[in-house]
DNA sequence: TAATCGTGGGA
DNA sequence: TTCCCAAGATT
């Protein structure tokens, strides 16, 4: 292994943990020296900032360890209101999970989550990566703590020009080399800021880089060009119609969808399937909560990007003669914040009482 | 293995 | 406008 300069393994993450303790970042759920982490504010945290930037995160973790100050508070929670309270974050599956997880903590471990890696790995929602950080920054583990910024730090500072994710193996290889047996938790955290704020993926500053004497792609002048990644799919554009019912008392009607799968378990608006060819109307009328219904068009579409295609949605309006014969439920105007809606369907709401009206 | 799964901000 | 991407997990 060449590390440069002279450095050896223990030099480096010496060198990388006196940075961190030099400026530590303030984060809510981020211990202070000396303080012990609340294994229930790491792992939740951790799930909330799976592919997730800490600007929306904050929020949120806010809202929960307010409302849910202990696991098994949530675990007592009904699904419903958790999927609420997650509205807006994005991958629900994690809410779903993060439900699950905390019920068996909260029932099967009277509210002690695992404190190794093998043990949180078996839980819904902890992956390879959530199980190494929280026995990490929890539980003082020594792990090998392997997210996005690990990986572009790595491959900078040992010239990693495979691309990802076939260099995934050999990154984790890289990565455990540096990690070190004590403050592993610290270490941890001390990369990933490193990632965030200094080593990030496009116009780093190695200037300030506490590594830049190691870094071996900074040596080579190659540093933003890593780590390479595979070209990604063209994502499509996909277009359905979305019925905006509304009954004579001013409701509108909600229903949710299946539990897995695209905003798995969330409320909507009726609408017909998404699909790449456009809606005439009479074409998407059977698929409406009331099919004899006559509906208008507005103006307009509501357009949405999701993480594999792009989305517009037409909407329908219509008006209920009574609140009978639709299957789904009726819902004040102003109490669909309660409602456990996805951004794409605020969205929906916003559009059709700006046009509706 | 590769596809699926949200959202918002920045370049 | 469009693209990238952010403390990934699941199937």
């Amino acid at each position: 292994m060449h590390y440069g300069s002279g450095m050896r393994p223990a030099d480096l993450s010496a060198i990388l943990l006196a940075w961190y303790d030099r400026d530590r970042r303030i984060l809510p759920w981020r211990y202070g020296p000396g303080e012990t982490a609340d294994a229930y504010h790491v792992w939740l945290s951790e799930v909330m900032l799976q592919q997730t930037t800490v600007a929306a995160v904050i929020p949120y973790f806010q809202t929960f360890t307010r409302r849910w100050p202990r696991v098994e508070d949530l675990a007592a929670a009904p699904v419903d209101e958790v999927m609420t309270a997650w509205a807006g974050l994005g991958y629900y599956a994690r809410a779903r999970n993060l439900h699950a997880c905390a019920k068996l903590v909260a029932e099967w471990r009277g509210g002690r989550f695992p404190d190794d890696e093998a043990g949180l790995r078996q839980l819904p929602g902890i992956g390879d990566y959530t199980a190494a950080a929280i026995a990490a920054i929890a539980f003082g583990r020594r792990a090998v703590v392997v997210d996005g910024n690990v990986e572009r730090v790595m491959a900078r500072m040992f010239a990693v020009t495979e691309p990802l994710p076939a260099a995934k193996p050999r990154i984790k290889e890289l990565a455990a080399t540096l990690t070190p047996d004590l403050r592993a938790g610290d270490y941890a955290q001390a990369v990933m800021d490193l990632g965030a704020t200094i080593c990030t993926p496009r116009g780093p500053a190695c200037g300030l880089c506490p590594w830049r004497p190691t870094c071996q792609a900074q040596a080579q002048g190659i540093a933003e060009t890593l780590p390479a990644k595979l070209a990604k799919a063209e994502r499509p554009t996909r277009r359905g119609v979305v019925f905006w019912l509304t009954a004579p008392d001013g409701s509108v009607l909600l229903r949710r969808r299946p539990p897995k799968g695209l905003l798995g378990g969330m409320m909507e608006f009726p609408s017909t399937d998404w699909r790449e060819a456009a809606w005439s109307l009479d074409e998407a009328a059977p698929a409406s909560p009331l099919p004899a219904k006559s509906w208008k068009l507005l103006p307009g579409v509501v357009a949405h990007s999701f993480t594999h295609f792009h989305l517009e949605l037409t909407v329908a309006a219509g008006r209920a003669s009574a609140q009978a014969a639709v299957r789904g439920v009726w819902c004040p105007l102003d109490r669909l914040e309660e409602q456990a809606l996805p951004t794409l369907m605020r969205k929906v709401a916003r559009h059709a009482l700006a046009k509706a009206y």
